[in-house]
DNA sequence: CCCGATTCACTAATAGGTTAGTAATATAGT
DNA sequence: ACTATATTACTAACCTATTAGTGAATCGGG
């Protein structure tokens, strides 16, 4: 009689059990439209979003150390090792151990990642009024508080989560 | 004269330069803030988050194909060569190629991903719930909103930027 | 029917992400 | 001073992303 009635086999899946929409994926496909806007000029000049990121974060913030460029540009320390000793064979980044803490390590950028920042970042600004004047200012600032808003809420989520260990 | 104004010397780059918040980096920060909420759930499973991306997607639309999987899920053809390749391997899922158009192949979910799926689902929606509880369904619904506007938007600014080849 | 162009899945090479774990250094407590 | 602990950057192994390019199959126009 209550054959109509899904889930009476516990081995059973069905379409609609799902009643949320997959958020990761739609934030996946949001960060991927928005980022295509500046891969071209960034591939152009031959760096890498994440080279981009940390050049940004250490022209925005001065020498910082790796675990700083880490929590800024969310990239893990495994990651970061890696991208580091790649821009620092392409001359982009110095790096250079702490006297007083022989565990840690200043990074600071090189005149020509410099140079590259400068003639970058009139573009990339372009490309952010481009995208501006064709979805809306406004828009866009509500998007960045939103996302801003529900980073610190999903922060304080998390906590609990890992409380149930 | 005009020393107080910065960019008189092209290769100089100053903070004051960037305008404009990373938002590829807001995004990630934020998409990655989502995915800690599932992630534990996922290893528990042994799944990563493609591979649940996968079957989730297979769940809800029945076998597909390969491009049409990587156009659902967001992944590229030659990440999604690998996945499949190693899902077929866990035995999650099938691929044979079409009768018809010996190019194409067709992907469905084996017994054993069904199961994984039922088993999987519950804990994936009461985490849904857990965050609209946290920070609001209304925020969530509305955020969804925002997103699918943004991605439509911007998928009619692309076509303007890859005409200037 | 044939040939050029397109579509499809795939490979190769390199970069980055995730998880687990390591070695060196520094710090706190005794 | 000395040991236990914590911190910092790093390595290893595996998986995924990006870019470029390949070969097989199909399609469309002549």
């Amino acid at each position: 009689m209550n054959v109509s009635i899904s889930k009476q086999d516990p081995a059973r899946i069905d379409p609609g059990d799902f009643r949320h929409r997959n958020l990761p994926l739609l934030l996946l496909h949001a960060r991927e439209s928005v980022i295509a806007c500046f891969r071209p000029v960034l591939n152009e000049h031959g760096l890498t979003e994440q080279q981009w990121r940390i050049v940004r974060a250490l022209v925005e913030k001065g020498p910082l150390e790796p675990r700083q460029i880490g929590e800024f540009c969310r990239i893990s320390s495994p990651s970061l090792a890696g991208v580091l000793a790649r821009m620092d064979d392409l001359g982009l980044v110095r790096r250079e151990r702490l006297a007083r803490d022989q565990r840690r390590v200043r990074v600071s950028l090189t005149p020509k990642a410099r140079a590259l920042a400068a003639r970058l970042a009139p573009q990339i600004e372009a490309i952010y009024r481009a995208i501006e004047d064709h979805i809306g200012r406004e828009f866009i600032e509500r998007f960045y508080a939103t996302l801003d808003e529900l980073i610190g809420m999903l922060g304080e989520l998390q906590p609990v989560a890992r409380g149930a260990d």
